[in-house]
DNA sequence: GTGCCAGCCGTACCTTAGTACGGTGTCAAG
DNA sequence: CTTGACACCGTACTAAGGTACGGCTGGCAC
C-alpha cells in the first residue's frame, strides 16, 4: 500500500500529528481521501514534503500564510526565480526593520541599566524612573510592521 | 468632582476606552466603584500613570504580564532598586537572544539572495533550494523564548 | 423633552501557531 | 476476542494584546 498513516508522516516530517491536522485545516496540504472499504487515509511523500517546505520557511521567518504563498509559487508553472527573490527580499527587509527595533530597546535597556545604582531605595533607579517618565523612553513608536514570524 | 470618567482618563493617558476596560480585565487597574447617588465611575489621575508605566514598559519589552509585576515591585515597599535591576537585565537578555536569533535568519537571507539568479527557471533558485533542504537552514531551534515586544 | 454623545457591560471576535480533549472507529497481535 | 495503539473528528483551549458589537442608561444642551 503506498504512503503512510498520519502517524508516520507526521514523524517523518519531525512534526505532530496535530501539526499535520492544522496544517490540512489551514490548507497548507491536502487530506488525502478516506479510503472506501475500510482503514486509514494514507499520505502520499509529498506531503511530507510540503510540511518540511513550510518548516524551512518558518525558520526563514516566513510566517503559515507567507509559506502557503511560496508553496503556492512553487507548484505554479509560470513562477521565475525572480518571484521568490522578492518574496526574500521582502522579507529580509521586515526582519531588518524588527532587528532594528529590538535594537533600539536593548540599547535603551543598557543605558538605564548602566545608570542604575542596583541597590539601595527606589528613589534612585534609573529604570523606575523611564517606566514613570511621559516621554517614550527614546523608542519610535514602536508597533510592529509587518510582523514577521 | 475629582477624577475623570474613563474617556477622559484615556485620552489623557493616551489610550483607547476600550483599552482601559481591558486593563482593568486584566487586573493592571483598578476599576473604580459606580457612585451610588447616580453617574458614572471616576478615575483618579493614578490610575493614568499606572497605564502610562504599563506603556512605557511595553516600550521597553515587557509583556502586559511583566508589566503587571513590576507596577506590584513598584508598589511594594520592599522594593529596591536591585529588583528593577534584575528584571532590566533578564529582559535586556532575552531581547538580545531574539536579536541574535534574527540576525542569524538575516544572514541566511541576504546569502540566499547573493546566490539568487533573480530571474530565469527555478532550477537555479537558492531560495526555493533552501526551502526544499532537508537540513534546518543553518539556524538554531528558532521558537520564542520569553516574546519580548 | 428629545436628541445625541458617552458611559456601562458582557460577550464575541481577531491574529498566529499550534496543543489538548473526549469519544468513537480500526487494525494488528497475542 | 480482547487489549493496546493508533486513526478520526469536532471542539475548545493556550498565549498576547487588544478591538468590536449590541443593548442599555446617564447627562447635558438646545
Amino acid at each position: 500500500m503506498t504512503g503512510m498513516t498520519i502517524g508516520e508522516a507526521a514523524r517523518t516530517a519531525n512534526v505532530s500529528v496535530e501539526t499535520v491536522r492544522f496544517y490540512e485545516r489551514r490548507q497548507l496540504i491536502q487530506q488525502p481521501p478516506k479510503p472506501r472499504f475500510g482503514g486509514f487515509r494514507r499520505y502520499p511523500e509529498d506531503t511530507v514534503r510540503r510540511i518540511r517546505f513550510i518548516r524551512q520557511a518558518q525558520t526563514l521567518g516566513f510566517s503559515l500564510r507567507e509559506a502557503a504563498e511560496l508553496l503556492k509559487l512553487r507548484d505554479d508553472a509560470e513562477t521565475d526565480a525572480g518571484d521568490f527573490q522578492v518574496r526574500a527580499q521582502e522579507k529580509l527587509k521586515d526582519v531588518e526593520i524588527r532587528i532594528a527595533q529590538m535594537q533600539e530597546i536593548s540599547r535603551v535597556l543598557r543605558r538605564l541599566l548602566e545608570v542604575c545604582p542596583g541597590q539601595g531605595p527606589l528613589t534612585g533607579c534609573s529604570i523606575l524612573g523611564a517606566l514613570e517618565a511621559d516621554e517614550p523612553a527614546t523608542i519610535e513608536p514602536t508597533q510592529s510592521i509587518g510582523d514577521s514570524r
